[in-house]
DNA sequence: CTGAAAGCGCTTACAG
DNA sequence: CTGAAAGCGCTTACAG
């Protein structure tokens, strides 16, 4: 770690714009903070030492005299395996960074599936190295939100933190709107016909899990559709969790003529299942997903589903913490869904 | 931006583990910087005063002198819209977080898919805000990789780089060996009684859609199977572009009983392609893929694949970059695939 | 082995 | 509006 490669000569610093400017160092400062108490002769000539000098602000000396690293950390503490494999993950993740781009402020990508990550993490979050947090994070048990918020952090959430009580009322987030979207799409089952409306849910920890599933029903207690327990599985949003529950619910209700699922991941599971058990989608049953993830379109059939807008969840949750980095109160964003008609449903 | 949280104290400094430890700043900052020249005695007490005063390294302090900031980019140069719906994508940056993240590392996450985000990013990394880049960009026409090598910037590249020439030689790379992979399947395919096997290449100005086609004609050309122009057909990586090389094929030579697909996701189109013409995978045709990623089990029937070591890949990069960094020449690591058997061939 | 001191590049009151 | 100066927290020769 000691050899610096000799080609890489040093960058100009304030003080060679300051000299080539004919000005002091301050002022070229001052420039570069706004421009506030500098002449417009000055900042003119300022302006033209930047760009013939080729000056970049070294962020490091002004972070350790502000305080503010100018980064914001992406943090990730859902056990990796399940979230990296969802594809919204992608977008989410993209969205952010090009977010943040748009303001010149760099994501860190922090992943902390273990117990020893998060510590890691949240000692390096804590040092100050970032000036905020995303978060992603779904679990009810998880304490990460709490720990980060303690210790003065700015965090923004992505979905709704599950069992919230008043302590973490300082915790912004951004989040579909999951019951909405799932009584949209039991709404359209029964439009459709359909009469033995199975669901497949997510688990009981997650937002996804809970409000999909109350969604569903609350429908079908407004159509006045009998609740029925054994109509009703979860899963844990993989692929496999959804093909097990579907096995379990066509054992427990062979008459089902529809499943509401989740995820589109458990719905490509549930197509699985049915077409090993020799039922036709959407003839015999329709099946309707939950994201309009890459996934939809990948399953046999094409997945009728609720999409998530995943675009406007990651600039919203960009603004939302750049206004609480400017010391604004935090907030919670709650963004509409749209049901995506396909093949299956 | 103005704001400080008031309940955010400032974090102690060196000079506060010096005052406990009852030695000098200089004395700590040794011991921070591999302990050399620190007696035992002083170690210690330095020791306990870190884990009393809970200190944390100020890395913009460090940096500032160092000139090293610690961190290295993850630059994504590729188009986003093709590479992030690449579940490979997902597999490689978390490699490469987890990699870097057992150094102290932290990842800054870049995309760069349009010309002006490529000069941004360009400008902030030769800035000095980053040692190192890990490089995803698998376009001849794309400029970055020798911009940054030119600006005397530790590269490592994801993939070998297409049309490299002399210039270009100080360029690290970690790629899986695309020819044999594509070798050992259509080995395969032929050992398994097929003749007419076409191939689904991927983009020519990319080292998979090279090296993959290539192996495909030494096999053939290797078994004694006569060249036909007419069996190949090129896609650019996406399922579309699969489904639509496919249709083509089938038209030229109607009588193909075999084909090589050059990425998982390019032969979940071929797989439609060949159900709306009716026929049977694997039976009346059967169908490989490339990569191992979640598209091969998703796909109907589950693929017939060559795996990539993503794993090892991103480790590799992370190594090779720090060895970089340390001083060590550039160097190019080339890592064995493996055929997996499912039910598509 | 260890301390005192200089300095990394920047921002920010403080005078003028 | 502008300059001179202090200081952010750290590392690193330099003496001892």
């Amino acid at each position: 770690m000691t050899m610096q490669n000799p080609a890489r000569r040093r960058p100009p610093t304030i003080h060679d714009v300051a000299r080539v400017a004919g000005v002091s160092r301050g002022t070229v400062s001052r420039f570069l903070n706004g421009g506030h108490h500098v002449s417009p002769a000055a900042a003119e000539s300022v302006k033209a030492a930047i760009r013939r000098t080729g000056y970049v602000v070294n962020r490091h000396a002004r972070s350790l005299i502000t305080g503010r690293s100018g980064s914001v950390a992406f943090l990730l503490t859902e056990p990796q395996e399940r979230f990296f494999e969802d594809p919204n993950f992608n977008v989410l993740l993209r969205g952010c960074t090009r977010a943040l781009a748009a303001h010149d402020i760099p994501l860190l990508l922090m992943i902390a599936g273990t117990r020893a990550e998060q510590q890691r993490n949240l000692r390096f979050i804590a040092a100050g190295h970032v000036d905020g947090v995303l978060l992603v994070s779904s679990h009810t048990g998880d304490p990460v939100a709490q720990q980060l918020t303690d210790a003065g952090i700015p965090v923004v959430a992505c979905g709704k933190p599950v069992g919230r009580d008043g302590t973490s009322a300082r915790l912004s987030y951004v989040a579909a709107d999951d019951r909405s979207g799932a009584r949209d799409m039991v709404r359209y089952l029964i439009a459709s016909g359909r009469r033995r409306i199975a669901t497949v849910a997510g688990p009981p920890d997650t937002p996804g899990g809970v409000d999909r599933l109350g969604g569903y029903r609350e429908i079908l207690a407004e159509a006045g559709l009998p609740p029925d327990e054994d109509l009703i599985a979860a899963g844990d949003y993989s692929r496999d969790s959804g093909a097990r529950a579907a096995t379990e619910l066509l054992t427990r209700r062979p008459d089902l003529d529809a499943v509401f699922v989740a995820s589109d991941l458990m719905a490509q599971g549930v197509l699985a299942a049915l077409e090993a058990a020799g039922r036709r989608v959407p003839e015999d049953v329709a099946v309707a997903g939950f994201d309009d993830s890459p996934a939809a379109l990948a399953a046999r059939p094409e997945l009728t589903t609720i999409r998530q807008p995943w675009d406007r969840i990651s600039t919203e949750m960009v603004r939302v913490l750049l206004a609480q980095l400017a010391g604004e109160p935090p907030s919670a964003v709650v963004l509409p869904t749209e049901l995506i008609r396909r093949a299956s449903a």
